[in-house]
RNA sequence: GCCCGGGUGGUGGAAUGGUAGACACAGGGGACUUAAAAUCCCCCGGUCAUUGUGACCGUGCCGGUUCGAGUCCGGCUCCGGGUACCA
């Protein structure tokens, strides 16, 4: 019979899921393997990132189930979020709906390719089920003080109507929509990331190897410790009086207390307080009052593009150190947000400073030797001009400056990072509500863990205008909790990258204890961490580090234990291209599973996508390619008629040919390498390319043992790659022994050759080949070297001979 | 600017410091066929010469270490990703 993917797969496909085949069993004695990929979001298809990912997860977890391992693979639904509510703005349909039916389709696409996923442990995030356990965090976060609201300035989305965290801004506009995003003074609740900067920080070092070295990089520079001196400018008396007494001065931080001495002047961001009390008391002219708020309202891309701008707000400070009285300015790329929103300039000494210095004939003074006159230096040197540290190199001038304040008791050594708390409020529909009501009476209340979940409204406006729970007529009327009276409920959803900051922990939950904690401890203490994630780069800041900084803080507040970090091995897996862009309905270059599949079978999307690149790198899609792939199952399956001995035969290798003995080499040289592949390489490619050359020196001879043990390790192999025609040929032809029961034994005694063929190079030029004798002497194999090579050896001297074992031999001459 | 990656045939990509280009795609030639599809076989980095065959060049560029470098070291260069007035 033909190939005919459709029906081996429907068939197998059938079988897996009436055995319940990929159910992780519930013996915590069994070693274990947690192999997760990201799980998707319910957009309406599958495309083919999805596909990479998830064969990828699945390679690795067939073939550690196959090692008797007991594995967890799960999948779900990363279900709440702006999408749901486009679609009800778009066509009418109600989110909910929209997102349930998705993951129907969907869930049948993933079926289609086969992937080994538990049944029942999937969950989509907009469960109620999982939405009452998430608030239940948020409560008891509120309580230790992790959760907090407060009103600030915030990045807002005017397109997508609500507020993003910092991490959700990408160079200025949206993550999301790419709408250039905009300041606004608003209430929110944020988590106190930022009381596990450290943290964060020094754990990535047991993620090293373990993690890619450029999403570890990127996470310590988001986090962006920087250690400096902090210290207050105070302001003249005249100064003082000017501002009524209400400011003494202001703090600054600075990484360079080397250049102190050379302060000329000081800079406020336009948001400053102080700056905000000169305009709102008419100290400043008014034109330049005027230019100052529009400074400060500008969004932060246009403030990066902009030219520097600042006004002298006519007020001084004292310099702690040499009492020189210095003016202190606005500046437009002073950032609130940082360090206090103030800054010292060293025009001298840093090159912004420099700048803004000479647009307004700011006076400048080198205090670090090296410098040329006319430039900012920003290198090493020692002090000048610096009173009685003259003389000193800089790098040490740093913790002496340091110690002299600490000393003066005008400044101190500390520590600043640019990692910002986590705002978590979305003035959406569809994601989890925040579980708080506001009550005039007792202000913030968190609802009671008894009536949770808070869920949403079913009936709902969706217009794209305001947020549809505030709008909502009766929805918000509530009780308070405390006291019982008439309150309000927050109308705020939360983030939906707080769902995705847990699921791990929940899948790890086994689905029976889902009604009655949101955790198991046990549970998770046995499956966690992660030994494998896999997914897209684009989450190496957003979903990665929300996830591990809820793992930190759900093990503080007693959730879970043990737990350092969430994912052990991180694997980024590289994008799908086509014609060298990234695939997306935009561009109409997208491949469509679907119909891959239904042309091909799953077995070939799985073989295309492995085969084609290493996992991390990206994957230029390529419809020839794919029928290769097409065409290798199809000889493979072909091939089963060489086959007709059911069992695993013992090889006298001796008896053998010379084809037979290098299929045997080959078969085996593959089976070698799977070892190294799929448990620390991944590189999928080459073990494909292993088992393609295996095939094709099977084709070179006739011996039915050889096929069989052949094919027999072949289809071993390649099972968790193509796990439908492997299972289909090996129930076949061997009664499927070959797809349980752990590793096949590597047999040395195949990789023993009579003779070898060895380079021979001179002067580490290659020059000819010699066969020699397995057992042949170092003295007979490099005799044998020279007479393979007369013309090279013509009238000069061999000065040293190298033998490399198995490889080559090396005469050097001169 | 800073921080990560990475430059290997026409293409995707292989190579624990040891015969560069495995495996595959594309291309060319052939077999089978009335024909096509499918399948099978052969060739396939460049230059030069050629009777078999051989010589030289060749992993972005320059240099170094080594008997031997795609691989290690130093300096450049180009491409991709991240980040960006973080004081």
């Amino acid at each position: 019979m033909s190939y005919s993917p459709n029906d081996i797969e429907k068939k197998w496909q059938t079988i897996w899921s009436e055995k319940e085949a990929f159910e992780p069993l519930d013996d915590k004695t069994l070693e274990k393997k947690y192999i997760l990929s990201m799980f998707p979001f319910p957009s309406g298809r599958l495309h083919m990132g999805h596909v990479r990912n998830y064969s990828i997860g699945d390679a690795m977890a067939r073939y550690y189930r196959k090692q008797n391992y007991n594995v967890l693979h799960p999948i779900g639904w990363d279900a709440f979020g702006m999408p749901a509510e486009n679609a009800a703005i778009k066509h009418g349909r109600h989110p909910k709906d929209w997102t349930y039916s998705n993951i129907a389709y969907m869930r049948k696409e993933l079926n289609s390719l086969g992937l080994s996923f538990s049944e029942t442990r999937e969950f989509a995030t907009c469960d109620e089920l999982y939405t009452k356990w998430e608030q239940e965090f948020i409560i008891k976060m509120f309580e230790e003080k992790l959760l907090y609201r407060e009103s600030t300035t915030v990045n807002w989305c005017e397109s997508c109507h609500t507020v993003l965290a910092n991490e959700q801004v990408e160079e200025g506009c949206c993550w999301r929509c790419d709408n250039e995003v905009a300041l606004k003074e608003m209430p929110g609740y944020y988590l106190d990331i930022k009381k596990y900067s450290d943290e964060l920080l020094d754990d990535l070092k047991l993620l090293e190897g373990k993690w890619p070295s450029q999403v570890l990089a990127m996470q310590s520079n988001w986090i962006g410790k920087s250690q400096g001196l902090e210290f207050s400018f105070t302001f003249s008396e005249a100064s003082k009086a000017k501002l009524e007494n209400k400011f003494e001065g202001f703090e600054v931080f600075t990484t360079r207390p080397d250049t102190v001495y050379g302060v000329t002047y000081t800079a406020l961001a336009p948001e400053h307080p102080i700056v905000k009390d000169l305009i709102k008391n008419r100290l400043l002219e008014r034109d330049i009052a005027d230019k100052i708020t529009a400074m400060g309202n500008m969004t932060e891309v246009e403030r990066a593009k902009a030219q520097k701008e600042g006004y002298d707000l006519g007020i001084t400070v004292i310099h702690p150190l040499t009492g020189e009285e210095i003016p202190v300015w606005t500046a437009n790329f002073v950032l609130a947000s940082y360090g206090g929103g103030a800054v010292m300039s060293v025009p001298t000494h840093d090159e912004r400073d420099f700048e803004f210095a000479t647009k307004y004939n700011l006076p400048m003074k080198y205090v670090i030797s090296g410098g040329e006159e006319g430039s900012a230096y920003t290198g090493e040197g020692v002090l000048i001009n610096s009173d009685e540290l003259n003389g000193m190199k800089n790098t040490e001038a740093k913790a002496e400056i340091i110690k002299l304040f600490e000393a003066k008791n005008v400044g101190k050594g500390t520590t600043n990072y640019k990692l910002r708390n986590w705002g978590i409020s979305r003035q959406r529909y569809w994601g989890a509500p925040i579980p708080f009501v506001h009550c005039d009476a007792c202000g913030l209340v968190p609802e009671k863990v008894e009536n949770l979940p808070i869920a949403l409204p079913e009936d709902v406006e969706i217009t794209g205008e305001g947020n549809p729970l505030e709008n909502h007529p009766t929805w918000s009327n509530c009780a308070c909790p405390k006291c019982g009276e008439k309150a309000k409920r927050e109308t705020d959803t939360l983030d939906t990258f707080v769902q995705s900051s847990w699921y791990q922990f929940r899948y790890a939950t086994h689905p029976n204890k889902w009604e009655s904690c949101g955790i198991d401890k046990e549970d998770v203490n046995y499956w966690l961490g992660v030994d494998q994630y896999i997914g897209g780069i684009e989450h190496a800041i957003l979903h990665l580090l929300y996830a591990r900084f809820f793992t930190k803080a759900l093990r503080d507040l007693g959730f879970i234990e043990n737990i350092k970090e969430p994912f052990e091995n991180l694997l980024t897996q590289g994008m799908v291209l086509m014609d060298g862009s990234k695939m997306s309905k935009s561009k109409g270059n997208t491949v469509d599973p679907d119909s891959l599949i239904e042309k091909y079978g799953a077995d070939t999307a799985r073989l295309f996508t492995l085969f084609a690149a290493p996992p991390q790198k990206e994957l230029e899609w390529n419809d020839s390619a794919v029928e290769g792939a097409f065409r290798f199952i199809k000889k493979l399956y072909d091939r089963r008629t060489k086959v007709t001995i059911d069992t695993l035969p013992t090889i006298e290798q001796n008896a053998l040919n010379k084809e037979e003995k290098i299929a045997r080499v080959k078969v085996y040289e593959a089976l070698k390498r799977s070892i190294d592949v799929y448990e620390k390489t991944f590189a999928f490619n080459t073990l494909i390319a292993g088992c393609m050359e295996a095939l094709n020196a099977l084709d070179k001879q006739k011996n039915e043992q050889v096929w069989t043990e052949g094919l027999y390790i072949i289809t071993h192999l390649l099972e968790p790659i193509i796990p439908h025609v492997c299972a289909e040929i090996s129930e076949e032809l061997f009664e499927s022994k070959n797809l349980t029961g752990g590793k096949i034994e590597i047999l040395d005694e195949v990789f023993v050759q009579d003779t070898i063929t060895l380079g021979v190079a001179v002067n580490g030029k290659r020059r000819a080949e010699i066969e020699v004798d397995a057992e042949a002497s170092k003295e007979d194999i490099i005799a044998m070297a020279k007479e393979s090579i007369p013309k090279w050896l013509e009238g000069k001297n061999v000065v040293k001979e190298i033998l490399v074992p198995k490889k080559m031999v090396n005469l050097v001459v001169k």
